[in-house]
DNA sequence: AAAGTACTGGACAGGCCTGTCCAGTTCGTC
DNA sequence: GACGAACTGGACAGGCCTGTCCAGTACTTT
C-alpha cells in the first residue's frame, strides 16, 4: 500500500554493510515502480538511480543491462498475478455465485492480484512480440481456469467458455477504466454483476460474507 | 483495411504541385499508423519522416512540434470512436439483444470504431494526466449511452448501469485481449455473449441479420 | 596489516531524438 | 522574367539516455 522501501529505510531490515548502499531488490522495486506508473518507456536506469539517489555505475553491478532488468520484470509478472488469478478460480465454492466472489478477491485485493501491473504488462506486450507471447500464455491459463469453474458448476462448455470470458474481459475492462470508485459504490455493484455473470442470484450470505472480506482487506 | 497510402501514392486524388512532396494529413495518417502500431512514445518525428522519405524540416512546416501533431492525434480519436460507439448505442431496436448487437457492430467494423487506436490513447492516458482527463469524459459518454439503452429496454437503474459496464468494460478487455479469432468463431460465441450480457435469449433471425452484417462488412 | 571482495562514483564516448537556421527548389503572379 | 509564396533538405546545437572504464571506499579474510 506505501511508497516501496529501499532497503537502508526499512528499520525491520539489516543495515547494509561495507560500501552497499542499494540492493538488486532495490532496483527491482524501484523498477516495478516505474513501470506501473509509467510504462516499459519510463524504466530508466538514470531515473532510476536519481531516485535512489545512487549513480547509475552501481545498477551495472547487479544487471547486465537494462534488458537484464526489464526480463526480471517480466518474470515477477509471471510469477505473481496469473499464479493468483488461477488460484482464486480453482477454490471451492458450492455455487458459481461463491466462486464468482472468490475470483473477485483479486479485484478487490491487490496483494492477490496487481492491476497496474498487469496493464503495464498488457501495453508493454502491444510493443514486443516476446513479451506479448508470454503475456497470451498468462491470458490462456487464466481463461481455462475460469472456464473450468463454470463447467465445475454445470455449465455447459460454450456457455462456459462465453461466460469465462465475459468475467474476465470485464475485469480487464473495468480495471483498465479504473473508475475512481469508493469500495463501497464498487459492493453496491457486486450483485448486479453476479446476475449478469452467472444468471443466477446470489444469496444475502455470499453477498456479506464478500463484503466483509472486501472491507478487512482494504480497511 | 490496407496500410495508409500517402497522398502521392493515391492515384485518386490530384498530384501535388511544385515542390510538395507530403501533406499535413500524410503526416497525421502516418503518426497514427505509429501511435495505434506502438504506442504515443513510438511517434516520432525523425521515424515518421525516414518511413515518408522527407526531411524532418517539412514536418515543422506543417506542425508547431511534436506535441502539436499528438494534440490533432487526441483530437482525431475524440471526433472519431466515442461519436460511433454512442450512436450504435442509442440506435432504435425492438429488443433488447437486437439493441446489442448494434453495439457489436463496433466491434466488428474497423471504420467504425477503431480498436487499436482506442488503446493507443489508453496507453497514452496511463502516462498523461490531459489525456487521462480527455479519456475518462469519452468513457463517462459511453457508459451513459449504455446505461440509457438498457433502461429503454425496461431494465432497472441499478441493473442498468450494472449491464452497461459488463458489456463495455467486457468488449474493452476482449479487444485488448486481442485474440485472434476468425470472424466465424467470434460469430458462433454471440449468442452466449448475449444471454450473458442482456439475461434474454436473441431470436434466430437478430443472430441471423447480425452474421450478415458481421460477413458483408468482413468479406 | 596486507590482500581480496563487493560494491560505488565520476568521467567519457556514442547513439538517438528534437528543434532551429538557412539556402535551395518549384510553382503562381505581376 | 523577376518576385514572392509554399514548401524541402542538410547542417548544426543540444538534451537525454545507455554502457564502459577505472579509481576509490569499506568491510572480510588470512
Amino acid at each position: 500500500m506505501t511508497a516501496p522501501l529501499l532497503h537502508r529505510d526499512d528499520p525491520d531490515k539489516d543495515p547494509l554493510i561495507g560500501n552497499v548502499k542499494v540492493t538488486r531488490q532495490d532496483w527491482l522495486n524501484a523498477a516495478l515502480a516505474a513501470l506501473k506508473q509509467g510504462g516499459v518507456e519510463t524504466v530508466k536506469v538514470a531515473d532510476l538511480a536519481a531516485r535512489m539517489q545512487v549513480s547509475r555505475s552501481s545498477f551495472y553491478w547487479y544487471f547486465k543491462n537494462r534488458t537484464d532488468l526489464l526480463d526480471a520484470l517480466l518474470q515477477h509478472w509471471q510469477d505473481t498475478n496469473t499464479a493468483a488469478l488461477v488460484q482464486q478460480a480453482d477454490a471451492p465454492a458450492r455455487t458459481i455465485t461463491e466462486a464468482c466472489c472468490n475470483v473477485f478477491h483479486c479485484n478487490i485485493d491487490a496483494r492477490l492480484f496487481d492491476n497496474r501491473l498487469d496493464f503495464a504488462i498488457r501495453d508493454w506486450a502491444r510493443r514486443s512480440d516476446r513479451v506479448n507471447a508470454v503475456l497470451k500464455a498468462g491470458d490462456a491459463a487464466r481463461l481455462d481456469a475460469l472456464t473450468a469453474m463454470f463447467e465445475r458448476h454445470d455449465y455447459p462448455p460454450l456457455e462456459a467458455t462465453a461466460r469465462a470470458r465475459v468475467i474476465y474481459y470485464m475485469q480487464l475492462g473495468y480495471d483498465d477504466a479504473d473508475l475512481g470508485e469508493t469500495l463501497e459504490q464498487r459492493l453496491s455493484m457486486v450483485p448486479g454483476y453476479l446476475v449478469a455473470f452467472t444468471g443466477s442470484t446470489a444469496s444475502a450470505e455470499e453477498i456479506a460474507a464478500f463484503n466483509d472480506f472486501a472491507r478487512t482487506v482494504t480497511g
